[in-house]
DNA sequence: GAGTCTATGTAGCAGTCGCTACATTCGTAC
DNA sequence: GTACGAATGTAGCGACTGCTACATAGACTC
């Protein structure tokens, strides 16, 4: 027999890949059991309930895609306001993001609803993506980066909810607007 | 008894209502006739299914909301858009509107899942909000204009959906920081 | 080999879901 | 009054939900 501790982090990332791939709509318990290989029974072996399942496995996806953010722009190198916002842009529309995207814009509709666990992961989540930006902002005055890297934030989120409609054009427009404001802003 | 077209506009304007008020999470048939002061039967008399139900009811609120946004800020008047935005961002918040962004949170994020009928109603009052913010932007050129308005959008959206986050700091410095920016940008 | 603990299967409970068959009441036309 | 169609209630179906009681199989200790 395998250890408990090694069969349930295994079933814990499969858990992750189908919650990243399918959202949070088809989330039963025999749902994850099966995209996991195992039953719902041992689910709830491994695990206290659902809501459990969930925390743990919406912390690991999140983390996830904090590395995947940290990889693709390491905090090193800092950039202009006008720059960051088009790298992000970018990788916001990629397809090894845009799951993650999706997955936020659902915890977020949960949060804003006060459902737990989303109301503590998207607090989390959303300030992790502001301290990402504020560390990578070339920008001197404290509180200014701070202000700026809010707005990246609010800039990608907004695009990343818009990106369904209208064919992206929104997202792409309102985003590109913005870059052009930051450049004019740092020039 | 009464007109049946006159008893479902009734039903129809009471399930407004409270889907306003509790979002899509508590819409099971038996709810929604409850707060309707019918039975799930009626509600079945009175639309062919669920769908039907929440497409219809949907729609009703996002005319409400286009109602409110009209009335709110006419469209005679054209304001610069750092102005706009003050104006966006303080109608946002209000207790009044809170209802249905986060009521277009939770559908934008069904229609990032390609769920009908949230992905049509989606592009319509996405496109709605677009609309409005072009008719009220006091630029001349049509695609700066354009593109302007979709900042807004995506702007005000950002800073709907990260409200409930980390006490809505993000999303008020966000939309601060783009305030600062535009009112750079206009003079 | 008996006893014990862990891992897993089987079966099912009580509740909710969307939806429907059937029966009944009511207003109206004749 | 009677016949009829429209409106409404009652009851329930089959599927699904999270979760649990019970049984079993295997591994380990003595």
């Amino acid at each position: 027999m395998i250890d408990r501790e090694t069969r349930r982090s295994e079933v814990e990332a499969r858990l992750a890949a189908h919650v990243l791939a399918h959202g949070l709509s088809r989330t039963s318990l025999r749902d994850l059991a099966r995209a996991a290989g195992t039953s719902d029974r041992m689910l709830l072996y491994y695990f206290a309930d659902k809501a459990e399942i969930l925390g743990v496995v919406l912390a690991r996806i999140a983390a996830d895609m904090a590395a995947l953010l940290d990889g693709a722009l390491p905090s090193a190198e800092r950039l202009a306001p006008a720059d960051l916002l088009a790298r992000l842009g970018a990788m916001a529309g990629t397809a090894q993001m845009r799951p993650y995207m999706e997955l936020w814009s659902e915890i977020a509709a949960g949060a804003a609803r006060g459902e737990a666990p989303f109301d503590a992961i998207a607090d989390a989540i959303a300030a992790g993506f502001r301290d990402w930006a504020d560390a990578r902002l070339a920008v001197a005055d404290d509180a200014a980066r701070a202000r700026l890297a809010a707005l990246m934030i609010v800039a990608v989120d907004g695009a990343a909810l818009l990106a369904p409609m209208a064919g992206g054009a929104i997202a792409r427009d309102g985003l590109g607007a913005l870059a052009d404001l930051l450049a004019r802003y740092c020039s």
